[in-house]
DNA sequence: CCCGTGGTTTGGACTTTGTCCAAAGTCGGA
DNA sequence: TCCGACTTTGGACAAAGTCCAAACCACGGG
């Protein structure tokens, strides 16, 4: 199997894997789990009562410069995260319920032209 | 070519076109142009002074339900809309500049399977 | 072992974006 | 002209995210 993303962040030299940010990671991770920053927060202060708004925002910041964590803009209001970044798949959102589902795809990228390079690609 | 979005409205029975209606309508119109609400807001202020964020808000609403104008969520903070619903066409984000860029494409939305059926596709 | 330094976290104020609602306004037909 | 339905308004409110200075903590050098 992939390695999750608390083991792929363990890789990471040079980078301090506070008790915060593994707290992070551990509610990110998921089969088919899309939560919003506000939802890591309060799973978050489950396990650890005193972390702050403030680093689980820039803590999920991180692990998407990082290029560790998918953020999904779904639906212009809130963000979602997304800790399966291999393979590479779709998201689905049912109209009804709002949920998100994943999707495997084996289509590649279609070829921009012009010299672009396409990053990401989403059925939302 | 394609008739505008003022054009497509007036065609709408039933609907009066109040001039609050129109206004918000022709700030949107153009080529390559994919405004948030607060930016057709302001523009619709210089045509219209009294108009108010409530009726900018609910008029963009409305032009969706009528499946008039496209919503695009490409950032998670704000919603931005485009009057060209035909063709329809992939939304290009430049990572650099936040530029949003239409793009032309002839591939049909892919088959969901399990009897969903795909509303919209995006390119992001 | 202790200290200094730099990375990390915190709380809280603030901003942006969007929603809601009751009251007032406006339009078209009888 | 008058009525009723549709539309707009202002303002309060809510949700989501950002910013920042101060406090905190951890590692390496002395």
């Amino acid at each position: 199997m992939h390695p999750t993303l608390l083991e792929r962040l363990q890789q990471q030299r040079g980078y301090r894997l506070t008790a915060q940010r593994r707290v992070v990671a551990q509610v990110l991770e998921g089969e088919n789990l899309h939560l919003t920053a506000d939802e890591v927060l309060s799973q978050a202060e489950a396990m650890l009562p005193e972390i702050s708004r403030a680093t689980v925002y820039s803590t999920l910041q991180q692990f998407v410069d990082m290029g560790q964590l998918l953020e999904l803009s779904l639906d212009g209001r809130s963000r979602r995260y997304d800790p399966n970044i291999d393979p590479p798949h779709h998201h689905l959102i049912c109209t009804e319920c709002d949920g998100v589902f994943d999707v495997a795809h084996n289509v590649a990228a279609p070829d921009a032209g012009d010299g672009l390079e396409i990053e990401s690609a989403q059925i939302i």
